[in-house]
DNA sequence: GTGGATGCAAAGAATTTGCAACCAA
DNA sequence: TTGGTTGCAAATTCTTTGCATCCAC
C-alpha cells in the first residue's frame, strides 16, 4: 500500500490540519495525505507501513490518529474482527462497507437510509446522533471457490 | 452486576450448550446463564466480575466466549470505544443499541429495516449476510446537565 | 479411561506513556 | 523563544498459550 502521494493531496492535508487549528508537522501531513489518497479503512500498522518505513514512529501514528479522530478528520471503523481501522471522514460522502468474511475484501456502499431511525432516537431525547453500520458476507469470488 | 441467577436460566443455559454438542462445564453454564439473565453487552472483564470472583479464570471467559461466538450463541458488539462486548444472541429478538456518548448508557432498539439493503448486497453476489448497526448520541439525562 | 476443559503463570500483542531532543509558530 | 510534537524505550494493558491437573462423557 506504499504509494506516492500527489503534491495536491499534501496541500489539501495541510489545509485540513490548519483549518482545525492544529500545528502542521511532517508526520501529520503524511498520515492525512495517505488517508486522502487511499481508500481505507486502515489499521494503525497499515497506515504506518503505508507511509514508508522511516516516515515516523508507530507511536506517532497512534497519537496523530487519535488527534484526527477528536478533530473529526478521521473516522473509526469496526469491521468484525478485533482490529480497529481508520479512514478519512469525508463529510460529503458518508458511506458504509461490505466486508467479505473469507477474503476480507472491503467494498464501499453509498446507500444509507438511516435518517428515519435517527429521527426516532431524537424523539427519545438524544442529541448529536451518529451511527455505525457495516455488513458482512461471503463475496461472489469466494462463493465460486 | 453480580446477581443471583435463577435455576431456570441455568437449565436453559445447559440446554443451549448441549444443543450445540458442546460439553457442559460449570464455567460454561455460569457464563451463559449470566448472559441470559443480564442484558449486555458486556466486556470480558465485566462477565468475569459478574460471575463472582472465584467462579472461573479470566482466561476461561475468553475461551468460552470465543467458543460461544463460533457456535452462534453469543454476538460480539462494537460500541464506539475500543472495547469489544458480548451478549447472548437471541435469534428471536434481533436488535441494535443506542449508546450515550457521555454516560455510556446503552439502550435497546428493536426496530430494524435493513432487509432491503441486505437484498441489494445479495444481488451483488454476496451470501451469508449479516450486519452491525449501532447508534451513538447524547442521552436526554446528559443533555439536561 | 480418555480427550477435552480449566487454572495458573508466562508469553506475546497492542497500546500508552515519560522524557529528552526537536521543531512549528 | 517556547510550548507543542516526536522518537525511542519502557511500561502497561489486553489477549493468547503451554502445560499439568481435573472433569465430563
Amino acid at each position: 500500500m506504499k504509494t506516492t502521494v500527489p503534491k495536491k493531496l499534501f496541500q489539501k492535508a495541510e489545509k485540513l490540519i490548519k483549518d482545525k487549528s492544529l500545528s502542521v508537522t511532517e508526520p501529520r501531513k503524511n498520515i492525512l495525505a495517505f488517508l486522502l489518497k487511499n481508500h481505507g479503512p486502515f489499521s494503525m500498522e497499515e497506515i504506518h507501513d503505508g507511509l514508508g518505513k522511516n516516515a515516523c514512529d508507530l507511536a506517532t501514528v497512534y497519537r496523530c490518529i487519535v488527534l484526527f479522530e477528536n478533530s473529526n478528520l478521521v473516522e473509526r471503523r469496526y469491521l468484525g474482527d478485533e482490529i480497529l481501522r481508520y479512514e478519512y471522514k469525508d463529510m460529503d460522502h458518508h458511506h458504509h462497507h461490505i466486508v467479505c468474511r473469507i477474503c476480507k475484501s472491503v467494498s464501499k456502499m453509498k446507500y444509507c437510509f438511516i435518517s428515519e431511525i435517527e429521527q426516532m432516537i431524537r424523539d427519545k431525547g438524544y442529541s448529536d446522533i451518529t451511527h455505525s453500520l457495516e455488513f458482512f458476507g461471503v463475496c461472489a469470488k469466494c462463493n465460486q471457490k
